[in-house]
DNA sequence: CGTGGCCTTGAAGAATCTCAAATAATGTGG
DNA sequence: CCACATTATTTGAGATTCTTCAAGGCCACG
């Protein structure tokens, strides 16, 4: 456990904040990964404190971004690649009949915008879901940083390969699963980020609509709604809108490794 | 165009081949990326000549694979990445229930095993599905080399990254697409890449079963088999088991362009 | 207090899967 | 080189799952 007030200490300035120079943001927050309290989910996670301190004089953005606003769309020119501080956020592709597809969520201490690097520009688009803050690293000078350090160098290639390990399960589900377990398998791993968190990983508050659901997982909101009741019915959940609890986990698993295992 | 040639040319031994440390291959071929005629297409796309030379300092290994023969399988440690040099491969998982789920396919000039790098041990089992040949990459020297080099590190990353995306539109494929628009986007997708290697993209030899593509595509082999059918009755193709004849290129993108953009 | 967005539920329809059988292609062992 | 076993593919028919269309309720917000 981190204590919370590490995250709110005064930093040393050595490099002004981004939002600074570009003059946009009403307090230009000054950033540290030294100091965060994200620091064992999100980039810094596994790093030496040498190499922690390397990420510190970067010139990293922080900004709030409220609820339904876009962080990035897809076809925006790459510059930096976000992380979740607080909030949730959804990725997304706009398809040719104009329906949206959701590719992601992310939770705290998640990256956004890996998938940029291939053509130099965003290959989805990024909504918060609800009132959130994020850090923006400017990926120039991480690669620059990275350069200088071994380990931030197999950190990013982590965290790269992590998501493609992440979006080949996703194939998986959405290439073997049913309507059941497809949800089973979304809801257990919301719990596990939940519990990753130090949330409650029985009881939580989705902060997607059910279509924004059912596009990530394949399947019409009206599935994810029946499916959702029967998980109900059979014992598994209380369902009241977006507020989950999971009543029988045990069963909620077996649901879905009779595919995965 | 690159001379064919140019790949069998004598080269100087600057490192012996990990083959022949290992004492298992007959003849330890020395491999070279700056000679190789996949270096369009392949790690070296890109790269700088001094770059590329680079790449030639590792003690790449260079093996056959015969039709059938497990590259590596998921839980393998992670020490290589892999490039095709010729043939195919499929990558898949194995589910709880004893069925295997195909996650990609790869052709020559593609990377397999990035997938490793997050847990260290590899995500997913490589086959071959027809005789091949592969270079195998030490991925600590690889890193090594790249620390040394910032467009070897953009390289990697870009490579990661073009994954990352390849997997999202496979997501989007299986989240949003009807049986003929999954075939459909398949066809097109592998046809594209026989163009990108010098072949015909409008005539090719399919090297995987139906039930592979249906894994694939997540849909059974049957309705791959009737889908494929339907394109023939349409006059979009001309199938005969795995040969494929494209016959109306147009009217085949039409029918997946309806979704994706 | 009305409006719009979100969610739930029902009923009918469409797409895909399952089961089954026939055929073709391939490989094996004698 | 042939007979036989095995594997891959195609096609049909019925079963199942999911989607579509439709209606109504709940809730937050102006």
């Amino acid at each position: 456990m981190h204590t919370a007030t590490l995250e709110n200490r005064p930093s040393p300035l050595k490099f002004v904040s981004s939002r600074e120079l570009h003059g946009a943001a009403p307090v230009p927050l000054q950033t540290q990964c030294s100091t965060c309290h994200l620091k064992d989910l999100c980039l810094p996670c596994g790093l030496a404190t040498n190499d922690v301190e390397r990420l510190d004089g970067l010139q990293f953005g922080r900004r709030k971004v409220k609820a339904g606003a876009t962080l990035y769309r897809e076809g925006d020119g790459f510059h930096h690649i976000y992380a979740v501080r607080s909030g949730t956020f959804k990725s997304s592709l706009t398809l040719a009949d104009g329906r949206e597809q959701v590719s992601g969520f992310h939770m705290a201490g998640e990256l956004m915008g890996l998938d940029a690097l291939a053509q130099g520009r965003h290959a989805s688009s990024a909504t918060a879901l609800e009132d959130a803050e994020i850090c923006s690293i400017p990926y120039g000078q991480l690669a620059e940083v990275s350069a200088a350090s071994t380990s931030l160098q197999m950190v990013m290639g982590r965290m790269m390969s992590r998501e493609i390990v992440r979006e080949h399960s996703l194939m998986v589900l959405l290439g073997s699963m049913n309507a059941e377990e497809r949800l089973a398998a979304f809801l257990l791993n919301i719990s596990q980020r939940m519990k990753a968190r130090g949330y409650s990983s029985s009881e939580f508050h989705l902060r997607m609509t059910r279509a924004e659901i059912g596009s990530y997982l394949g399947m019409k909101l009206e599935t994810v709604s029946r499916t959702f009741s029967a998980f109900q019915q059979q014992g598994l959940l209380e369902v009241d809108k977006r507020h989950i609890r999971i009543l029988d986990l045990q069963a909620l698993t077996r649901t879905f490794e009779q595919r995965v295992q």
